[in-house]
DNA sequence: CGAGGGGTTGAGACTCGTCAAGTGACGTGG
DNA sequence: CCACGTCACTTGACGAGTCTCAACCCCTCG
């Protein structure tokens, strides 16, 4: 990984969206060949965060929204009371930053979970070209109303499931997010530590532990520390009821 | 109320953007008086629902969103186990349907919890326009941002916080939403049910009967059915641990 | 080598969900 | 007019799931 970094930066910093291996994941998804040029215009490529870093503040004036390139990202508000709410993890060609678009300031604090490199999007350059581009508006509607859906789940987890049923989906959700970016999706190394699963998912860090060691005797994954393996993905969706409609009636 | 619909009926539909007393909630906020003609050409205004009809369903193709004028909605996901997942509750001035503009189709079941007028805004034409207006554009963005800052704020409160909590924080929500639209913040009849109270917020019905027996007996609300009177905003407050950030140094 | 962080495991306490019964308001039909 | 069913809500008793507290292990790093 970082012998690529130099390599990089010896290339001009523009001109790459072309070449990126996650232009079907991120903004350039939405975008005629030739209009590519213009959003190239406006993006800063290629910033590198080591492990623990911030990307942005929360309270900071907001800039920018950031596109994961590799590495990955976790969001989180603090609350008036000092405590911590981890609101979403970031995958690479996942855009981070969409939930600030309301305000003057970031709504939340995103941090580097690993060395982490991204592309920088400034706002008012991208809503100026979103208004002469309807086809990247429309991604961009896309993108937050997704964002709303994701987080709506999260909510319904959050809400009515048990603490299996939390870390079944949340573990296949990384599952196929791996996948899309054409990993394997059945092992992997999860990028955040126990603490922040815990948080996400409104847990205790001792239940997750639990959880995991349940999952692992039961035969469903292997798990040593944070590399995991799902062993048995269709049991994994049985606990999250995915399936549960039909066994319902 | 119902003296009104015949009147209202009576009035060509358009052009009344400029009249409703919620514009500066509504779209209409973020437009400069010579472009709200344009924004009215493609609002169907005026329709009406009774308690329990559907305003869209989920799955159903997407064409609209809606801005609520009067009475008040709940939005809710039903999962694949067949189970409701309450979503949201939109009041006069608030936009519903942001969330299903990543998809052909409706991402939730928009309902009307008593009698409901709305303003619709087909999304081909409304996306057309917020092309032409960077002003319109930012406002939905900005719309669209403030809909996950509120879900994860939902989230928050769901995996952190006790029924107490929960409780109290919609209870202010909706105070603060009463006194947006000039009604009394202390004084007001709750539009749904306990059953959609217990479902958005993850408990169950029992329990948020108790809570509100609970908050009645500490002198902090009266309750008596859907009639609620907030007689100590300040508890209330300080429950939500809102204020705790300045008793925990 | 010791310190410290991340992770695991165990025991007890507590919140909340479940089950069950009961109340009051409302509308229907005899 | 009253009996009745229905529906929304309330109240109580009990138990399950998860949090808290505490100890312990393993690994890394200074």
């Amino acid at each position: 990984m970082a012998q690529a970094i130099p390599f990089r930066q010896a290339f001009p910093l523009k001109a790459s969206c072309h070449q990126c291996s996650l232009s079907n994941l991120c903004l350039p998804l939405a975008i005629a060949e030739n209009d590519l040029d213009r959003l190239e215009d406006i993006v800063q490529q290629g910033r590198i965060f080591s492990r623990g870093e911030h990307i942005f503040d929360q309270s900071a004036p907001f800039r920018s929204c950031f596109a994961v390139k590799s590495g990955s990202i976790k969001t989180s508000i603090i609350t008036e009371g000092g405590e911590e709410q981890v609101t979403g993890f970031f995958m690479p060609g996942e855009l981070v930053g969409l939930d600030s678009m309301s305000s003057e300031n970031y709504a939340c604090t995103a941090k580097a979970l690993e060395r982490t490199s991204v592309c920088e999007f400034p706002v008012d350059k991208l809503e100026e070209l979103t208004g002469k581009l309807p086809d990247l508006q429309h991604h961009m509607f896309h993108l937050m109303s997704q964002e709303i859906q994701n987080s709506h789940q999260l909510a319904m987890l959050l809400s009515k499931n048990t603490a299996e049923e939390r870390i079944a989906a949340l573990l296949l959700s990384l599952s196929s997010r791996f996948q899309r970016r054409r990993m394997s999706p059945t092992n992997f190394s999860l990028p955040m530590a126990r603490n922040d699963i815990a948080n996400f998912l409104g847990l205790a860090v001792e239940t997750v532990s639990r959880v995991f060691t349940r999952f692992q005797n039961q035969g469903i994954i292997k798990a040593r520390g944070r590399e995991v393996e799902l062993l048995d993905v269709e049991a994994l969706q049985l606990v999250t009821r995915e399936f549960s409609r039909q066994s319902n009636p």
